[in-house]
DNA sequence: GTGACTTTTTGACTATTTGTCAATTTCCTT
DNA sequence: AAGGAAATTGACAAATAGTCAAAAAGTCAC
């Protein structure tokens, strides 16, 4: 389809990728305030009016940006979710997943994390927010299609009322929640938190053990299994370290 | 100390009041980005630079009322963790507080989210940041306190490594991340959640089980108790639906 | 290669909004 | 009432987003 392009087409396609990636250079090191149109145009050798044939404002271009990023982490679902094993350890790899993606892709993760907020996101057209919306709906169905896997394999009963979204909704919110939270207050070390992971991780394991999803895991085969999941499953990422 | 004002510090002290109550108004129904320094000007029929008076910038005028957000999560808070009961009923409490602070005190909740992404937080001065670290800190210790005193009672044994702070923050991401993912995606609905509060709950409660604190409640018991904790400890505040 | 047409780039310009400050007005004290 | 302190004002500077007509560069049929 797109194989045949003029080299100027080529020349812009060239200068997008490079825009995006000065961006998030500019992000990881400088942070969001540094982040302006004006800057990137100097950054790119270029006038303003070029970067705005890009994108038609700075928040289409972080958008865009987030696309990306979690395109990249519903690939990881993806994985996470046809891996082999029982649906809880289906669910583990998800675990897993975004644990790697938090820690292997931080810039990922910073881009997610600034578009989430209503000054951005409410300044997009609605054509990239269907975008967003639409990824992450899919993210939340594969792992709501694992705990319904778990129901029907008999590993897992669900309480009255609780539907597989909620259940995994409050998954997403104790592991997206505990990265907000670190991100907002850098000094969580003060506070009296060693490891925002184990947190997470630990956090997890119990509330399914709550919820009785078979089979029950102590805190050392969690442990273990998750560095399994990480050499079976994702073997191209750099592995998450063994902790309980 | 302050019993004897000049009319005049009177009137700015009632304009202050005057000014965050405007812009609370103006958060709550047209969204942060209706909120401008001039637009607060005309609301109050003053000058831009009176309102400059008041607070050097934007930034420092919402942390501010981050602040006065935060106290108030921290009086509930304060009620909740030295209510009557087992560790695990204040526990309760406190998530309790969560669900009232969220449910009835929406702007809070609004404020709360909309400084802690870096754009606001980063331009605001040491001190104030500091006045929110230190309450923050102050309802971690509070919740902490809790889980170390379920352990000296015996009715907790923490997993190997894992510190209250640790576990706490576990609870605390759940429920705020729920709360953060709801404001950010308002189709929640379209994705299969019916019911926000019922997945913070259910969370909960399973990971609390999870980790075996005692005592141990299925949904009905627990239902009962959030029903008898909004009667006995915030008999002011309108009470929560009787869910599970 | 040339010329006609299209696409892209440019940067000066407008618009918006933040934040400043010297002059002015209002207020307080004696 | 006078004179000094405090607060108010709005014109102004600064920063940055976003626009657009003119110029430059690119494309393509011949």
């Amino acid at each position: 389809m797109n194989a045949k392009k003029t080299p100027k087409q080529k020349e812009i396609k060239l200068r997008e990728e490079l825009l995006i990636k000065t961006a998030g250079q500019i992000l990881l090191t400088e942070g969001f305030g540094a982040l302006s149109m004006e800057r990137l145009a100097e950054e790119l050798n270029t006038a303003k009016g070029t970067i705005y044939n890009h994108y038609p404002n700075r928040e289409e271009l972080l958008l865009s940006m987030a696309v990306t990023a979690i395109n990249k982490r519903q690939t990881m679902f993806d994985v996470a979710s046809t891996s082999k094993g029982s649906s809880r350890e289906r669910m583990l790899a998800v675990g897993v997943a975004c644990e790697i993606y938090r820690r292997n892709y931080p810039l990922h993760f910073v881009v997610e994390s600034i578009v989430c907020h209503t000054a951005i996101w409410d300044r997009c057209t609605e054509e990239r927010r269907d975008l967003m919306r639409k990824q992450e709906h899919r993210c939340m169905g594969l792992a709501a299609g694992i705990v319904r896997s778990g129901i029907a394999d008999g590993d897992l009963e669900l309480a009255t009322g609780l539907n597989p979204e909620e259940m995994t909704l409050s998954l997403w919110a104790l592991t997206f929640g505990s990265y907000i939270i670190d991100m907002t207050s850098p000094s969580l070390k003060d506070i009296g938190i060693d490891s925002l992971h184990r947190s997470v991780r630990m956090g997890s394991l119990h509330m399914l053990n709550g919820y009785n999803w078979q089979p029950i895991w102590n805190a050392e085969e969690h442990a273990d299994r998750i560095v399994q999941i990480c050499q079976d499953v994702f073997p191209d990422e750099t592995p998450l370290p063994h902790t309980t």
